[in-house]
RNA sequence: GGCCCGAUGGCGGAGUGGUUACGCAGAGGACUGCAAAUCCUUGCACGCCGGUUCGAUUCCGGCUCGGGCCUCCA
């Protein structure tokens, strides 16, 4: 039995899905105008260990999981401008950037991957049925959600409309019947993309491009919407009030998560102006990419988490201390222990504790795969990449120095290789190494 | 101001109404030419004040402190 948090309903629910069979999730992709840091892969990171559980749980083809690319938004616009290229040009680019630094770190593609401007058309007859049912208005060559027309907006953030009114801090442009109404589709100038529709050319606003997707690929009641804790409102809650109106009153999911914040406290990053960290630039200074996905676990996915070189060095250790355990081994049976703490909310932290008390190696290969853990083997995580034949001639030399107790070359040479990250260890049968 | 989280040993981080996970770091020992790795040992933790209780870190209330969100940031 699987148990999740549940935003909505503010507490652990058992996970019960509307059919076993076809289990639905979306989580919220990034938007691609530029590269995306090491906190836009925390949600990446905590689904794609939740799919994982639930391919377990329930078969390997009962889940289908859409993670949707924004491809169309205002600061893609100012991106292009700058470099002055067209859209598709910065899209593609930061999309596919965005795939890789995933990859890295052992995110399994999602099933469905919709790109926002790949469904205008449903985006343009979600609004028009919108409109129709009085849920939206046109508004000076705008289209506008109408909150006032959702009694139950608010659902998922607990917050009332006093509140929310008061709570806007922006200038509510003037065409706005309430200062909480929200752009369906907005105006685009002859030099901006766009898109025709019933209300003149433009393109669509961020809120409805999820609902529409969602629609299209998974239906009108999903069972798990997951994304940031910062989307929570306006975001989700935006979502749901479109979908639910859309769909004469539908839930739009079943189960609401959010993960905690990643944040970037430690000394020297955050003198730099932007005090973000991306995948790319972590992976240059050496940590691998299981290195990052373990430091992405080591924490609940509710809490927020405090991204430190610390935190890395001790996703490394510990790490190390794994593979040492794994060694080569071949996948075997699941343990209970580690199928058990992820059940209950995806708890991570507890899962990694569960594998370190795990004796049998083959146990521990197949109950790391469900965190997507330790799926290399033990020679390619400590030996991988390194030129073994240049190594083993070093040794050799040492060993005779060693043999002719010539301590002191034996140990230039140790420390040579240590400079270029590589330890020796001496065990009774010869010496080994591994990579830093 | 509004809504919502959290506070556990040097650090990270589970969990529990009463027998104090786990990891990292540290200390001592074994091993080693010295290291590394490994093994053994070790470590007065549960923010403050009340309440409930035979008993609270765990439940309830208050306080303090920290964090997040509040219209397009995962």
């Amino acid at each position: 039995m699987i148990r999740l948090y549940d935003t909505m309903a503010r507490e652990k629910r058992e996970f019960v899905p509307q059919d076993p069979e076809r289990i639905t999730m979306y989580v919220c992709g990034p938007t691609v105008y530029n590269r995306a840091h090491i906190g836009n892969f925390r949600p990446a990171a905590v689904f794609d260990v939740l799919a994982r559980l639930i391919r377990h749980t329930y078969g390997a083809n009962a889940l289908v999981y859409a993670r949707n690319i924004t491809d169309i938004e205002d600061k893609i616009m100012a991106a292009a401008a700058a470099e002055d290229v067209p859209i598709e040009a910065i899209t593609s680019r930061y999309a596919a950037l965005y795939e890789q630094d995933a990859a890295a770190l052992g995110v399994i593609p999602p099933d469905v991957e919709p790109f926002a401007t790949g469904h205008v058309g449903d985006i343009i007859a979600m609004i028009e049925r919108l409109i129709a049912s009085g849920h939206a208005y046109l508004a000076e060559r705008h289209v506008l959600f109408d909150v006032a027309s959702d009694t139950t907006y608010g659902i998922l953030s607990h917050r009332d409309m006093e509140s929310m009114i008061a709570g806007a801090r922006v200038d509510v442009a003037p065409y706005k019947r309430s200062p909480t109404d929200f752009v369906l589709w907005k105006p685009s100038a002859d030099d901006q993309p766009g898109w025709e529709s019933p209300w003149g050319r433009g393109r669509p606003g961020w809120h409805i491009e999820c609902s529409a997707m969602i629609e299209r690929h998974l239906g009108e009641t999903i069972d798990i919407h997951g994304g940031g804790l910062d989307l929570e409102f306006p975001h989700h809650e935006n979502e749901i009030a479109q979908s639910r109106c859309a769909h004469g009153g539908a839930p739009l999911a079943r189960y609401w998560m959010h993960n905690g914040m990643l944040s970037m406290a430690s000394d020297k990053m955050s003198k730099s102006l932007g005090n973000i960290v991306t995948v790319d630039q972590l992976l240059a200074q050496g940590h691998r990419g299981e290195v990052l996905r373990f430091a992405l676990l080591i924490g609940q996915y509710r809490q927020p988490l405090e991204w430190s070189d610390q935190l890395i060095a001790q996703a490394k250790a510990t790490l190390d201390g794994l593979y040492r355990s794994v060694g080569n081994a071949e996948a075997g049976e699941l343990d209970e222990g580690v199928v058990e703490a992820l059940s209950d909310d995806i708890n991570t932290p507890l899962a990694l504790a569960r594998l370190n008390a795990i004796e049998d190696p083959r146990v521990l290969k197949a109950s790391a795969a469900l965190l997507g853990l330790l799926q290399s083997t033990g020679d390619e995580w400590f030996r991988g990449g390194g030129d073994s034949a240049a190594i083993e001639q070093r040794i050799a030399e040492r060993a005779a120095a060693k043999q002719a107790r010539d301590f002191a070359t034996a140990d230039r040479i140790r420390d040579e290789l240590k400079a270029d990250g590589i330890i020796l260890e001496d065990g009774p049968g010869g010496t080994t190494w591994r990579r830093e």
